[in-house]
DNA sequence: ACTTAAAAGATAACTTTTCTCCCTTAATAT
DNA sequence: ATATTAAGGGAGAAAAGTTATCTTTTAAGT
């Protein structure tokens, strides 16, 4: 159990029960639905209420505490925000990885060839994970 | 105007004038939402259902004549099926432009570091267009 | 400890998205 | 030209997704 209650009021979000148990979920989880985040909660508060979920995720991500991200075919999901990096999604079991690489290579060849000012790069890569092999 | 006809019988879809009009759409604009669309549609169709856009978007989905696009912090778009490539998006103004680069060297660096096995890759890189730099 | 602004709970309402039904129309194969 | 089958139109409803309201509770600064 990961003590977020500085990180959190470095956001200027009042670390509440709740906001610490969204935040130990999305840490242990790693990446999450609304809908996962909403049942494992129940869990811990038998009585929340799904807008009690929304309305943190939503003031989480305008805090940039929580980012969103989308994957083709399929829910929209959210992390914990951290370093730059790219998502591996398993097309077989729809699990989710982290991975860092150097953006550096593909940024400087698509500058080259586009009229656009590129900032950054949402990068989703398709695969099987281990265990789906 | 070109001709999706046969294109479209290609992939198993009935070449009906709503179809075609749903292609030239796509076609002149590259990329487009449910609600673009549909508003566009409704130009040359002035009693279509948003019920028959739905129908033929996700028919055209299953058939693999259009791909969905997910962007961050917008609705997804659509886009007609065409060779691999990645996009690029205007932080600024929302346009989405095609780009076509060589995902080989990304794709091996990330395959040597992973347990994943991947496939292939979504790209989206945020900026700023031409016009609004 | 006290105060106060913020958050949670409960519920309802609302928006948006998507699909269903049923009938009519039209595209394509023959 | 005709038959067959798929598609479109229209209305609306179901399903998702999200937000609003109001009261109660509580986190955190003093």
């Amino acid at each position: 159990m990961i003590n977020y209650t500085n990180l959190l009021r470095e956001h200027n979000l009042k670390a509440t029960p709740q906001r610490l148990a969204i935040t130990n979920i999305l840490h242990f989880n790693g990446h999450v639905s609304i809908e996962f985040l909403y049942e494992n909660m129940l869990k811990k508060f038998d009585s929340i209420s799904l807008a009690t979920i929304y309305k943190n995720v939503n003031l989480m991500l305008d805090k940039s505490f929580v980012q969103e991200v989308k994957i083709p075919n399929s829910k929209s999901i959210f992390e914990l925000t951290k370093d730059e990096h790219s998502h591996l999604v398993c097309q077989n079991c729809g699990s989710v990885e982290d991975i860092a690489i150097d953006l550096n290579s593909i940024l400087n060849t698509t500058k080259k060839i586009t009229h656009f000012e590129i900032n950054s790069a949402n990068i989703v890569f398709n695969g099987k994970c281990k265990q789906c092999q």
